[in-house]
DNA sequence: GTGGTCTAGACCACC
DNA sequence: GTGGTCTAGACCACG
């Protein structure tokens, strides 16, 4: 399991932490039972405050994705989260808004990162 | 040029406004010296604060995308910064990783991203 | 770090702190990583308004002379700021036109602002 | 005589014009009796509007550094003002006390300022 | 307690 | 009329 967050987006810690989880525990790359890092190492990890990996952590014991067990550490919950999809298209709209805001920066239209995209799938192939 | 606001993404106002302008730009909606809304009047469309609109128009005058010319207007700019194609597309190449990266950890998958920007194209036209 | 506005200059005072952060940065006399007089505390300070800070501290932030840590503070950056030789000789040109300006308003020459310094000078060795 | 405008420094256009008449007056570069550049012919020179220039003469006029005359121009005035001698050195004083400090708070020395004037005088014979 | 965002409204500078 | 600066003060996000 790796969590990345991305510094410059202006989207919260927490929040991010909260999605990536979310999604890795949807996708089944966390299974249940699973344990996750603990919030320190985590902390440590994405060099951020202890106190933010408690909150996101907190959040999702809370929807019931994550169980904890006092003492011995966050582990993978037995149900698994359902991602709304409506959610899920504004979040990759909001990627892509801000992949073509940044590409505009430099003078990039939209056909050239479209370009670029193709390409990148195509080497892929 | 028409701009909207989603009050509900929790994304800030003045964000929204920047990120679309670029978008715009980079969609070539928004031609070079092409007049923007004036401050007063973007505020009263979009129902916000003029400082709001001063705040964003002002980070992207910093950024180079838009000229200002005191008692007459805020302008779409002329000058893009004139980088060699390979420098160009190095960077463009760094932007589109760091998107892809983050739209994975987010489970997003290139040809969503791909999806995505074939349906702004289609938007667009 | 004492920062020092001049009141008189008609140069903004978000202006002033921008340009006194960076040289201070570029002089070394702010390390890398070291906290900056949090924004309340400076308004404080210099008896401005908070958003008057924030406005300058976002600006430093953007060119990448500062970092902010929500939560816990503003920091120097680790990326030291070039400041150009042109900018830097533009800006003493200013404050002597500024020096001469104001020692002709009450009828001084050049030759006398010029005694006077030189008499500092002597007086200081 | 010669102006020119720094558009890069945040002063205001008429501000740089007051402090520039004022200086070269102080060099001497401008005697009394002699005519300015028309309104007109100023704002075409530096590109700028009429108004700007008509606001900056009138404010100098206001501190009887200029004079005009209806119809025929605008000239550099012929009074000094009486203040007596003692007066006049603590005013000096503080005028150059005051923008060492401002000088010091951007990284310059007193040698630093001393050089700018002497470059002026010397640019000025 | 830290910074971030936004509003409301004043006054200035410039065309 | 345009944008630029500053204040006062509210509320939120984060650590």
């Amino acid at each position: 399991m790796k969590l990345q967050l991305d510094t410059k987006s202006g989207v919260p810690y927490y929040r991010q932490i909260i999605e990536q989880v979310k999604v890795a525990v949807a996708h089944g790359r966390l299974a249940p039972g699973e344990q996750l890092p603990t919030v320190r190492r985590l902390a440590v990890d994405l060099s951020i405050n202890p106190n933010t990996v408690v909150r996101a952590y907190r959040e999702l014991e809370i929807e019931g994705v994550l169980e904890t067990q006092q003492g011995s550490g966050t582990f993978v919950g037995h149900q698994r989260p359902e991602i709304d999809d409506l959610e899920r298209h504004r979040l990759l709209d909001q990627i892509v808004t801000e992949l073509l805001a940044r590409a505009s920066s430099y003078g990039f239209t939209l056909d050239d990162v479209l370009g670029g995209l193709v390409q990148r799938k195509e080497a892929s192939s």
